[in-house]
DNA sequence: GCGATCAGCT
DNA sequence: CACAGCTGATCGC
């Protein structure tokens, strides 16, 4: 037996049959070639191989997250990577086989980060990839993509790109660079400006005009079927488009449209469209709208409740607006921060405020005046944001305020959920606003999806497949809602090219490339881990803002490559496996850390115990049959169990588990994988093990984020001109003294 | 009753 | 610390 004092708290040890043991020492990065091994040995470099494009399934019912077996008294609804990016066939004798052995003959492609196709398309190697296994691996799809990056860093090296000193480019400065506070997003006056919805040149048009042409696809977009939202799009030319926003002035309203045209426009907003004959046959126009009381409704024949308190509260919203006055309303505009024009002045200072500017569905009154919104907000958590925290101390980024009269959606969206040069959002449905329809998720992680909903109606979701299946089937959001990208494609969303790619952090998380006409690139890490092809997909491509995840943007955090952690792991198992009476026990997420479990099952050939629901979402995110075959949920069959992170908390916890298991089990051995282990314990050791009778806790640096070393190394190869921090747990000079040092 | 959100916790 | 959750309470419909 090991060390049974109580309250063990040393760095970590290595168990004593592992002391024991003969064992290869372990080896540095990409010190394994696995080049020569066959297509079934390599590590696969895409989710879906060869299901790339397949369309998504039909929606699958929400499922309820609560867990049937009530196993560990808690949800263990897991998913996992499809199929981890970095298999390891052999931990002792290989311990990184990282899928940098690919970036030889890819960087061989990518000489002066410039790639000419016809060279490409002569390598042997490459043709060799397209024609096997990998013709529709990411890692081909990532060459095919690096031609285009090529190619478009050449563009971009040959045009100057003219600044001007015009008050918008002031505040694009302000916007892109460090020192900006704002937190806004928006377009370079340079630019062609398309629509961000039917990508119609809207450059001419006045910035109000803009943004009316804008609401008026999204509202088209809102009441249109999903199925049937392309094609109204496509619709969406200039000539109706200009009708449209006529027709949302209401300086022009009167001599476009019937008095009853926007009550029932209106009613639509509210998804009440059934009762257009109700309206129309009481001839309700735009003013006895207003005066209506319940009573009314009830007496014109509105009889549900719902329908009539939702128009009744919609009502009350109506009458705000018209007891302010124009020009305050026009003051709380300018105090919109998140908002694409709100760094114009609204050149319409007369604009009749009694009518709804854009009428919409699920929209409260106070969106219109987000000023007032942004009003009473309080903190709940130290913002991770450095340049949210700049703004009034009771701002936050990361955590949703509540009760601010806006749905619940904080107005002061921090910059690194804004894609410079577009219109674009990422990770910021917290930050939901009508103005915008193209909302980036880059991973299922409730910090990066909190806010969205089922009754989500702000556009389309762009994501991978494995997010996408995730968000539908947690959350609810139907297929029509999202768009999934494929990794290494370079796709042209709203004018923008967009390209993403694997962040090796959880399954489905990707990394974000965005091409605005501008010229200047964005790359958002979203949440990442950083691997050498990293960087190689990046060659040739000119960067300008890299938005950027800093979780342990700190040089106190430097812990080893995962496959140490996980040889470590699968060593200490082994060590104890002896005993049939100790019982495993390995942290994960709700998705999270599959990789590490899953190594462990294949090294040491051993079921791993997993529950039900983890398992359905398992296959239901593709797992291959070759790894769905570790997976077992019947508790007999395994001695190695996976459960939530949390649980694996306290000591409290996992006695509760001992208890359950009192006749089978006599130790426990628990695996807390988690990146700020490393920060507490001594540098690059590879764990921390705590002990209480007959429970043992490993804490392993098994990070799932970059490394300072990485950042740093990350950093200097993507060489961007600004760095936008995701996260800051210290503050603002903090944060910027720890990017300082990435640079450095 | 239910979904969305928040405070507190690990 | 808090990666990324979870639980229970509360609010609004």
């Amino acid at each position: 037996m090991w060390n049974t004092g109580d309250s063990d708290d040393d760095d970590f040890q290595i168990p004593p049959s592992s002391q024991l043991s003969i064992r290869k020492p372990l080896q540095p990065a990409n010190a394994t070639n696995i080049s020569h091994l066959p297509p079934n040995k390599k590590p696969r470099l895409s989710r879906y191989p060869g299901k790339e494009n397949v369309t998504p399934p039909p929606s699958p019912s929400p499922e309820s997250s609560s867990d049937p077996s009530g196993n560990y008294g808690t949800d263990l609804l897991y998913s996992s990577s499809s199929t981890p990016d970095c298999s390891l066939d052999c931990i002792p004798s290989s311990v990184d086989c990282s899928i940098g052995d690919f970036s030889a003959p890819i960087c061989s492609l990518v000489e002066d980060g410039q790639v000419l196709v016809d060279k490409l398309e002569n390598d042997d190697c490459f043709k060799a990839n397209r024609e096997g296994y990998l013709c529709n691996s990411m890692e081909a799809r990532l060459s095919k993509s690096r031609i285009r990056l090529g190619i478009d860093s050449g563009i971009h090296e040959d045009e100057s790109f003219v600044e001007s000193d015009s008050e918008l480019d002031v505040l694009l400065k302000l916007c892109s660079e460090s020192e900006g506070n704002s937190g806004e997003c928006s377009l370079s006056k340079d630019d062609l400006i398309q629509c961000p919805l039917c990508s119609m040149d809207i450059s001419a048009l006045g910035e109000e005009q803009r943004q009316v042409h804008t609401n008026k696809c999204l509202d088209n977009s809102d009441n249109h079927a999903p199925e049937q939202l392309q094609d109204s799009l496509k619709k969406c030319d200039k000539s109706s488009s200009l009708i449209e926003e006529s027709i949302d002035d209401p300086v022009q309203l009167p001599q476009l449209v019937t008095d009853l045209s926007p009550v029932l426009k209106w009613l639509r907003s509210l998804g009440l469209a059934k009762y257009e004959d109700v309206f129309i046959r009481e001839e309700i126009d735009w003013d006895t709208l207003h005066s209506l009381t319940e009573e009314d409704l009830l007496s014109i024949g509105i009889t549900s409740l719902g329908p009539r308190k939702k128009i009744v509260n919609a009502l009350s919203g109506l009458r705000e607006v018209d007891a302010s006055s124009a020009e305050e309303a026009q003051a709380q505009r300018h105090c919109t921060s998140s908002h694409i024009t709100g760094r114009h002045e609204d050149k319409t200072t007369n604009r009749k405020a009694s009518v709804p500017k854009k009428p919409t569905a699920n929209k409260l009154i106070t969106e219109f005046f987000p000023g007032q919104a942004t009003e009473g907000t309080k903190i709940r958590k130290a913002p991770k944001d450095p340049v949210a925290e700049k703004s009034p101390p009771d701002s936050s980024s990361r955590r949703a305020v509540r009760r601010n009269g806006n749905n619940g959606k904080s107005k002061v969206i921090p910059r690194w959920n804004c894609i410079p040069g577009t219109p674009f959002r990422v990770d910021a449905f917290k930050y939901l606003t009508r103005e915008c329809s193209h909302w980036f998720l880059t991973h299922f992680h409730l910090d990066h999806y909190q806010g969205l909903t089922k009754s989500f109606n702000h556009g389309k979701i762009y994501c991978s497949l494995v997010t996408a299946k995730l968000v539908n089937m947690k959350i609810g959001i139907p297929w029509e809602r999202l768009h999934v990208l494929d990794l290494g494609q370079k796709v042209n969303i709203a004018g923008i090219d967009v390209t993403c790619f694997d962040a090796n952090h959880c399954p489905g998380s990707i990394i974000m490339l965005f091409e605005p006409a501008n010229g200047k690139a964005v790359l958002h890490t979203g949440d990442f881990r950083y691997s050498e092809e990293m960087s190689n997909w990046l060659i040739g491509s000119h960067i300008s803002s890299l938005i950027l995840d800093t979780t342990y943007c700190n040089p106190q955090y430097d812990f080893p490559k995962q496959e140490a952690v996980i040889q470590f792991v699968v060593e200490a198992i082994q060590a104890e496996a002896f005993n049939p009476k100790a019982l495993f026990l390995i942290g994960s997420y709700t998705i999270g850390k599959e990789r590490l479990f899953l190594e462990v099952a294949r090294v040491l050939r051993e079921k791993i115990y997993i529950n039900p629901s983890k398992l359905k979402l398992l296959e239901c995110l593709g797992f291959s049959k070759e790894d769905m075959q570790w997976f077992t949920v019947k508790e007999e069959e395994s001695h190695i169990h996976v459960v939530p992170l949390w649980t694996l908390a306290s000591f409290k916890r996992m006695k509760h588990i001992a208890n359950r298991y009192t006749n089978r089990y006599s130790l426990i051995v628990a695996f807390s994988p988690t990146g700020w282990t490393s920060g507490k314990t001594k540098k690059k050791s590879p764990g921390r093990r705590l002990q209480q009778g007959t429970i043992i806790r490993y804490e392993v640096p098994y990070s799932e984020h970059s490394s300072f070393t990485e950042l740093k190394e990350f950093v200097q190869k993507v060489s961007p001109e600004v760095i936008i921090p995701s996260v800051n747990n210290e503050g603002p000079d903090s944060a910027a003294a720890m990017v300082s040092l990435l640079v450095s």
